[in-house]
DNA sequence: GCAAAATGTCAAG
DNA sequence: TTGACCTTTTGCA
């Protein structure tokens, strides 16, 4: 489930969990070996987000070094107990608190990264909303003077860090607009209340630990009796009834991935 | 038992 | 624009 708000529950778990400690790291699988064993028995100092990549910071003495994760489509942390057991699955990182491990499987990137690394990172990402250094007017600069769909422009991390394809479909849909309207034709005060809006849903997915978009007074309709109260408005419910308008919800792909939207609603 | 899909990104053409 | 990649889970035979 990795978009920003995983990043920064799981850069703030880690935190708690492992901050000011010594720790055990190792790549049960083998692919994180090298970097694995520099920072085995380092002490964790620190952990971060940067839209939806979480950067670590470990330190010996004098020495530090940072580690570079990105999840992907499907990485995950998982956590156990110590002592935690034989590994299941392909386990690209252990880390060993006292009480607690943590297990990460399947990133697109697990690395050791230099301080420059981490400013050529941020360099390249716009602001990011669950950050308190996150500037709205840097995102409606690149926004307002691009052509592209809004959709295409809130997937892209330079415009935007941390918004993914749920966030993105249903953002859109809360203020009512058209995915492919050009960004060019939304106004300011439009996107900073779009951005307002995603900094309070994105901690809510912090806190949450999952997506929950829907408004108590939209919680209503043919979803209502399911065991769980409904939580998006579009994402995934192609041909399904708008919780608003009871159109159904249409689909496409747009650069690559599934966009979601109601057509009536969002003109 | 196997194919397909998934909340993402990057490089090649 | 397309395909490759990382891994697990789900759905269909």
């Amino acid at each position: 489930m990795p978009e920003g708000h995983t990043l920064h529950r799981i850069a703030r778990r880690q935190q708690k969990l492992f901050g000011g400690q010594r720790v055990a790291v190792s790549s049960p699988q083998g692919r994180f070996a090298e970097g694995a064993a520099l920072v085995d028995g380092w002490e964790f100092h620190r952990a971060q987000a940067w839209g939806k990549h979480l950067i670590q910071g470990y330190r010996d003495g004098r020495r530090s070094q940072l580690v570079h994760v990105h999840l992907g489509l499907y990485g995950s942390f998982t956590e156990l107990p110590v002592p935690m057991g034989e590994p299941v699955g392909q386990v690209r990182m252990r880390i060993e608190g006292a009480e607690v491990g943590t297990d990460l499987r399947g990133p697109t990137a697990c690395e050791l990264y230099t301080p420059a690394d981490l400013d050529d990172l941020v360099a390249r990402l716009g602001p990011d909303p669950l950050r308190r250094d996150g500037d709205p007017e840097r995102m409606w600069r690149a926004i307002h003077r691009s052509r592209r769909p809004i959709a295409a422009l809130l997937m892209d991390q330079k415009v935007i860090a941390g918004v993914g394809n749920v966030y993105r479909a249903e953002v859109l849909f809360r203020a009512r607009l058209d995915p492919q309207r050009p960004g060019t034709a939304i106004d300011h005060e439009t996107l900073t209340a779009l951005w307002a809006d995603l900094v309070s849903l994105m901690r809510i997915g912090v806190r949450r630990g999952r997506i929950h978009v829907v408004a108590p007074e939209d919680d209503h309709g043919p979803g209502s009796y399911a065991p769980d109260r409904p939580r998006t408005y579009v994402y995934r419910r192609t041909g399904e009834p708008c919780r608003i308008c009871g159109t159904p919800i249409a689909q496409t792909e747009l650069e690559g991935r599934n966009l979601y939207w109601c057509p009536s609603c969002q003109q």
